[in-house]
DNA sequence: TGCGGAGTTGCAGAAATCTTCAAGTGCCTT
DNA sequence: AAGGCACTTGAAGATTTCTGCAACTCCGCA
């Protein structure tokens, strides 16, 4: 009865969640925020996306309330609003090994970097 | 140098993984299918989506490597690749609390049910 | 005040997804 | 073997998402 549509079934919401996390460039930005606040120079200088691209992601994921922005003087700093994006990620890593289990290149490659 | 296209980057393969699980339907299913392999009619009977529809999605998930599908008799049943899903759907459950707090009624539905 | 660096926004064409209809396959029952 | 239920597949139009260009805002500095 108080935000904007109740209507919205709670499945939508999280197939909404999980779409907004579904592009290389957000995936990238989210892990890069993992080790703390960033501005949007340093994202842009590990990406290799054109700025008015980035800034569309990065829009797209502060629209879902994933991060949050604010400005530091010259610079506009991204976090993420909340560190379970972290156990997100890290789930989706694990079903990504089980899945790609003997299906080609990148378990290897998979394994041998715990982080990113 | 084995599989199929050992150039797509790993944060690409986890986008389409994020991907494939950002589309309403698709959430039921695995939410469904986390209690055990059930066949396509009962899917059917609590989704209402239309069949082929039903089996577009299905097609999605299995291509994406997150169910597998066998028949049995006349039904043709579907199941978890891995038990991780569970993992992956709980931790978007999470954010998505952390998300809403505060921003409208979801977040009610959201703790009322452990479960979905 | 005037510049340049740092980002964002509006848009339009291109590309990927969705949805539905029509047609097809498999298996069981009679 | 005929019929029917249970699904899947192919295709096409509708919709959504992406990408890159151009224009614009905001801040710090000469």
């Amino acid at each position: 009865m108080r935000g904007r549509d109740v209507s919205v079934p709670l499945y939508q919401a999280k197939a909404e969640m999980f779409r907004t996390l579904g592009h290389p460039v957000r995936i990238r930005v989210l892990e890069l925020l993992q080790g703390g606040p960033r501005p949007v120079r340093d994202l842009l200088a590990e990406i290799d996306v054109e700025a008015s691209n980035l800034s569309q992601q990065l829009a797209v994921l502060r629209r879902a309330g994933i991060v949050t922005s604010f400005r530091d003087g010259a610079l506009v700093m991204y976090a993420l609003s909340t560190p379970d994006v972290a156990d997100l990620l890290a789930a989706g890593r694990r079903i990504l090994g089980a899945v790609l289990t003997d299906r080609d290149g990148l378990l290897v490659e998979l394994r041998s970097q715990a982080k990113s």
